[in-house]
DNA sequence: ACTTCTCCTATCGAATGACTATAGGAGCCA
DNA sequence: TGGCTCCTATAGTCATTCGATAGGAGAAGT
């Protein structure tokens, strides 16, 4: 019934992997501990909403990958930015921006 | 492909028509205008998502509605909040809160 | 009266995207 | 060898939104 955090990420999603990877190099867990840490734990990405997205990004060319090994030596999958993925940030971080400024005004009605 | 103004909504559908609704009474098409006026333009909700989601939140409870005439004497179902919806109106303020609060961390790091 | 316009509610089909649950390979350690 | 953890991955399901479309009914103009 419930919709737990359902739709709390709606959209954000591909924003905070963006974020997340930032300007270096992470395997899909590092990714999804990196969106919890950077969030303040509000944001907990599953694997069945991370791997999808990491490949519709990838498909999108926002995101290459890689393979290699991990911290603990394991193979692992790393992903890192690309200038389209650059560009697709600044897009969606404005976006965000007015979104939130629109929801504000409403918000502040009576 | 596009994704044009899709899920721009992302789940601030039901706040925005409970704030739209507010302590009066408003029928689907002028809770449409009202949306768009206290985003200032920035949502404009078509028919097909608002009426699911009238339903829906009637279904809910948080809704109540009655046929009644609209400024041009035509026939149209006016909505009303009830006590859950006030509440649910709380619960999904904070929510919102809590969200923009994490993002504009995670927007926040390098 | 008749046509046309606008207002208002309503549904369908498609697409998106997030979740739960599950699977499985592979290194590490006892 | 057996079990634990790390890591990637998919299947199935569900909720939400969109575009397109339908249709009734009062208003306005001729």
């Amino acid at each position: 019934m419930g919709k737990n955090q359902t739709n709390l990420l709606q959209g954000t999603l591909d924003l905070l992997i963006l974020r997340a990877v930032g300007d270096g190099e992470l395997h899909g867990l590092g990714i999804s501990r990196r969106i919890e840490q950077i969030t303040r734990g509000t944001f907990q990405v599953k694997p069945g909403s991370l791997f999808p997205a990491l490949h519709r990004m990838e498909e999108a060319g926002w995101l290459t990958s890689f393979w290699g090994e991990s911290e603990n030596n394991r193979r692992a999958k790393f992903y890192r930015r690309t200038k389209a993925g650059e560009r697709q940030a600044g897009v969606e971080t404005e976006q965000w921006a007015t979104i939130t400024q629109a929801m504000a005004h409403a918000l502040k009605a009576t």
